[in-house]
DNA sequence: CCTAATCGTTAGGTATGCCTAAATAATATA
DNA sequence: TATATTATTTAGGCATACCTAACGATTAGG
């Protein structure tokens, strides 16, 4: 896999805490694809930022400053991946590619994307459009009505 | 800057090959904002990977391999742009978030967002929902008549 | 309780991309 | 042509994120 940052961590870290109460080196190894070490050491990194609280042996947790990134981090990636999903990409390949992508989105093109799934998610009917614009990619033809 | 990619090196070299013929260490360093020594460095690492020719003190050219990969990723790029511009964002810092999406959004997604993007420009007329959308932002209120 | 298996950490090493300082090649000028 | 300026490369380092191998702690079974 490609490599991984701080972030990525202290997402894993998050969902880890959410299930079990504390993230284990083990646990974050496996749901990242690392080995143990490579955990060991971004947990001091981190626990040297004020990001997470790290007990060896027992686990980690998200400090509130890792928790805020946390949630800005999920929401980010809620947008991508819903946004993905609209384009007609199955659930799950989105929130793969959601991850790769989240990353490296960032200021006025985050909250526009937000705005924009906002905008269609809550939108009075299912917008046409959609409705076209998938046919439009199974078919190469636009509706004939279309206006 | 955030750290750079082979891609983006050999992106660079596209456009200054295009202006000049050969892209020369200074003029990529400059462009990419780094040092010459590191484009010393990566220009061999690519040399390495016949993606580049390179001739010390004279510059560097994409090798048939490279510029293919180049097209690629401007496509990429141009996809990404327009796509945040069709959502409101100003050219420029489209532009801007663009470089540093596109490295990061592959297979599916970037297919879909092509069809996307190709499928509101080439729309009969300038689809209705773009201006709601963009009205939608700025006030945060629907139009009326909107069905 | 004590040993065995498991889990985690420490130690040491690789790869990548960046840097500064110093040496060398190319070019412009006197 | 000789020298000064500029451009590029070489040499040596730093930081990050990963790895394997070896050691130490924890937990479970006998």
């Amino acid at each position: 896999m490609r490599k991984l940052t701080k972030e990525e961590y202290i997402e894993t870290i998050h969902v880890l805490q959410k299930e079990n109460g504390r993230a284990k080196t083990g646990h974050i190894a496996e749901h990242m694809g690392v080995r143990p070490p490579s955990v060991t050491q971004m947990l001091a990194k981190l626990q040297g930022e004020g990001l997470v609280e790290y007990e060896p042996y027992l686990g980690a947790r998200l400090t509130p400053a890792g928790a805020k990134i946390a949630r800005e981090l999920m929401a980010r990636h809620r947008v991508i991946a819903n946004f993905l999903v609209i384009l007609g990409i199955d659930r799950e390949a989105a929130e793969k590619d959601a991850c790769a992508m989240e990353h490296h989105m960032t200021g006025e093109s985050a909250v526009r994307l937000k705005k924009f799934v906002e905008f269609i998610q809550t939108a009075p009917r299912d917008p046409q459009w959609v409705g076209k614009f998938l046919k439009y990619c199974e078919t190469g033809e636009r509706e004939c009505g279309e206006k």
